[in-house]
DNA sequence: TAAAAAATCGTTTTT
DNA sequence: CGATTTTTTA
């Protein structure tokens, strides 16, 4: 006990050296709710870390600390940082991570109140996406109206709201929404059938928990007696109950965000709960952290007069002692290749005289762009990484390896055994599988077992039977295995047995190899899981796995360029930044200029984007893009002319001086013409700057074309002329509609062929 | 049943 | 354009 006082005193000194007046008065506040209100660079993360350190240090038992955060990595950040101010031992005992990790692990303990098995597996995007696929087609409703991924989106943007069906079915306004309600119940039905949870359940099934028992919810009140969110602006309706529901009793909440970095509102994130943190909870104390540590003044100031021009945000005067820094250069390019290698080139001259390519940072609105910049990078040698996008985890033959590990651990796991049933071929095909799954529907059993059960299924073909019946085999006897030999043992032998990896030297092909290293490195990745986790089981792997994201690997301090969406980038800074295609239609994305909410959200994320440069930052535009394989002309993004023009520093590529009076750039800011698509790259630019007055477009049948209230759709048809043209157009959302042209007002999307 | 060819489709952002 | 799904054919 003494040996501990001693150290808790040293601790202590390295708690609050160094902070600024506020930072030290929230780290030093122990009890009750504590909103800290975080501006861009002002050490958020050391504010929170050593915040921890120091109720460890003022007698909180650390196993009574829950951190949420939104990334891995973000947690894993502040758990290497706590270690470092009280030490490894302490700090492995804090309750930090995500919140669907923690609560996934949570509901682990209790599934069996909720009715699930303990070892549930968890459906990610892709695999709620098959889902909803198969109960489209289930209930007859694919093709016709439903587009999957409209109706998954909007079954996840419920869920966020705790919105159920019925309650969809009770409120129903159109037919639309009645279909749409059958199908989020079968959804539902479906998970629990294949033992599963989709990500937004994560959350909803633990506020469950919480509210059917009594028992758990007392045991985690008192279990979680210190709380605090990360990223509280970023929290959406579940993940707010679910903190207020732990917090109610103790009430020693606190949360830490900034409002003018909430950029999740699309996936049902409710800026509103920080902005009302106070009226939730009145004897709140709130400090502001204004000090920025960051960035230069030219940055700070072109942040902020991006950002005024947003209502509804919390008073906050972001100030910095740095110095006053390099002009921001805003890059006029003629195409997007232009753009990928003068940003690339650029780079490549400052790392070839003496710079770090990990001080550098690409940052883009949306994950189709970074294919020009790997281009440029590979031209030049240049070695990247890619955050986010094609994770190491969505390739092919990785999620059918882990598809094989979830039917191991979950034979209810229909979608994973569907998957890899015959990856490679195993002689069941369309026909049988269906009987197979009629089979396990009219006995209401598992398919696996259905699969067992495969000679008492009188429509199967005899070689049918044979092959069903060796694959439950073969699944059953690795189960068995895996009570009594180490997991990570087991996986290997059994993936080795699974056929994949001889498919796949057959093909010997380069990618084909590339392939088999992969699937090895997740058996490695398990033997490693194994041996840091050593009382862990199989399906803790699983579980753990499907959470998480390419953010969270460490890859970051190796000397590679990082290319990552503007969403990845939120709390990472890099000395020299580069945001691209800040052009109209792009940045802000379309939809924007219709709705200013969503316009405030898209400002927010440029706020982001610009806030994460320490030194210097560039801004680039093309005129050209391709699209869709076809060239689109661009104008500049209106953002640019939300930056104070003291601040720019206007260029070409070439690195000339582009004159103030630039045409582009002076007119296509203010101008209303919209990204038209034209299907030869040479038109002369002389007809793009004149066309400031859009000529009417004529819509064609196969035009592919936008609505306000209706969404997207295919032109079927055309009638009439003059003020009396009719145009018939298949919505993706809710069918066929006949339209007047000219009060239609449909935007082009995409021309026909 | 499985591989090859053809057609279709789409672009936010992610735990 | 490139990825994915549907259709055709062996």
């Amino acid at each position: 006990m003494q040996f501990e006082n001693t150290a808790t005193k040293v601790a202590n000194n390295n708690i609050i050296e160094g902070l600024n007046p506020e930072q030290k008065a929230a780290v030093q506040t122990i009890n009750g709710p504590l909103l800290i209100v975080a501006g861009a660079g002002s050490g958020k993360t050391r504010v929170i870390t050593n915040r921890i350190a120091n109720l460890i240090a003022n007698g909180v038992a650390p196993w009574n600390i829950l951190a949420l955060t939104f990334t891995n990595k973000a947690a894993g950040e502040m758990k290497k940082r706590i270690a470092n101010l009280i030490g490894e031992s302490q700090a492995e005992k804090v309750w930090a991570g995500t919140f669907h990790s923690i609560f996934a692990k949570l509901l682990r303990y209790d599934a069996e109140i909720l009715g699930y098995d303990r070892n549930f597996t968890i459906y990610d995007a892709d695999d709620s996406l098959s889902l909803v696929k198969k109960v489209l087609e289930e209930l007859n409703l694919s093709g016709a109206s439903m587009s999957p991924q409209s109706v998954r989106s909007r079954i996840s943007s419920n869920k966020n709201k705790l919105i159920t069906w019925q309650n969809i079915a009770e409120n129903q306004r159109m037919q639309y929404d009645k279909a749409f309600a059958e199908v989020y119940k079968r959804y539902n039905e479906k998970l629990k059938i294949n033992n599963a949870m989709d990500f937004d359940d994560l959350l909803w099934n633990f506020i469950l928990l919480l509210q059917k028992s009594k028992d758990v919810l007392n045991k985690y009140q008192e279990k979680f007696r210190y709380i605090l969110v990360d990223e509280y602006q970023d929290t959406n309706k579940a993940q707010y109950i679910a903190t207020n529901l732990l917090a109610r009793h103790y009430q020693n909440i606190c949360v830490v965000g900034d409002d003018a970095q909430s950029i999740y509102g699309w996936r049902g994130a409710d800026i509103q709960n920080i902005l009302d943190f106070k009226e939730d909870y009145p004897h709140a104390k709130v400090f502001k952290l204004e000090q920025n540590y960051r960035s230069t003044k030219t940055i700070l100031e072109a942040a902020d007069s991006v950002i005024k021009n947003n209502s509804n945000q919390l008073k906050k005067n972001l100030r910095t002692d740095n110095q006053q820094g390099e002009l921001i250069d805003v890059v006029e390019c003629d195409s997007d290749i232009e753009e990928a290698e003068y940003i690339i080139s650029t780079i490549k001259n400052h790392i070839n005289s003496g710079k770090s390519a990990k001080d550098f940072c690409v940052l883009y609105r949306t994950n189709a762009q970074s294919l020009e910049f790997e281009k440029a990078c590979r031209k030049r040698n240049l070695p990247y990484i890619i955050i986010g996008g094609m994770s190491f985890y969505k390739r092919k033959e990785v999620k059918d390896t882990l598809s094989y590990l979830r039917v191991l651990v979950n034979p209810k796991d229909a979608e994973a055994l569907l998957r890899i049933i015959n990856e490679p071929t195993r002689g069941i095909g369309q026909t049988s599988l269906q009987h197979l799954i009629n089979f396990a529907n009219s006995n209401s059993i598992d398919l696996l077992s259905a699969f067992r059960r495969a000679n008492e299924n009188s429509n199967l073909q005899k070689r049918a039977v044979v092959a069903a019946t060796n694959f439950a085999n073969f699944i059953d006897l690795f189960r068995n295995r895996l009570e009594e030999e180490e997991y990570s043992d087991v996986a290997g032998e059994y993936i080795a047995e699974t056929g994949m990896i001889n498919f796949l030297t057959m093909m010997g092909t380069d990618e084909a190899k590339d392939r088999i290293r992969n699937i090895e490195q997740v058996i490695n990745d398990i033997a490693n899981f194994e041996m840091d986790n050593p009382d862990s089981t199989l399906e803790d792997y699983v579980q753990q796995i499907s959470l998480i994201s390419d953010i969270d690997d460490k890859e970051f301090g190796t000397e590679r360029l990082p290319l990552m969406t503007l969403h990845s980038a939120k709390g990472l800074e890099f000395k020299e930044v580069f945001i691209a295609g800040l052009e109209r239609g792009l940045f802000p994305l379309f939809r924007a200029d219709q709705d200013p909410k969503e316009e405030e959200e898209e400002r927010r994320l440029f706020y982001v984007g610009i806030t994460r440069a320490e030194q210097k930052l560039s801004l680039t535009y093309s005129k050209k893009r391709m699209k869709f394989g076809s060239v689109s002309f661009q104008a500049p993004s209106s953002f640019l002319r939300e930056i104070d023009k003291s601040l720019l520093n206007m260029l070409l590529p070439s690195g000339e001086k582009a004159q103030s009076s630039s045409p582009t750039f002076a007119r296509g800011a203010g101008s209303t013409f919209a990204a038209k698509q034209h299907y030869f790259s040479d038109i002369p630019q002389q007809e793009y700057y004149s066309q400031i007055e859009q000529p009417q477009y004529r819509f064609r049948v196969g035009d592919l074309v936008r609505h306000k209230q209706f969404g997207v759709g295919k032109v079927t048809g055309m009638s009439g002329d003059g003020a009396n043209t009719k145009i018939t157009v298949n919505f993706s959302n809710i069918g066929k509609k006949l339209l007047l042209l000219q009060y239609a007002k449909l935007e082009l999307v995409k021309q026909a062929k």
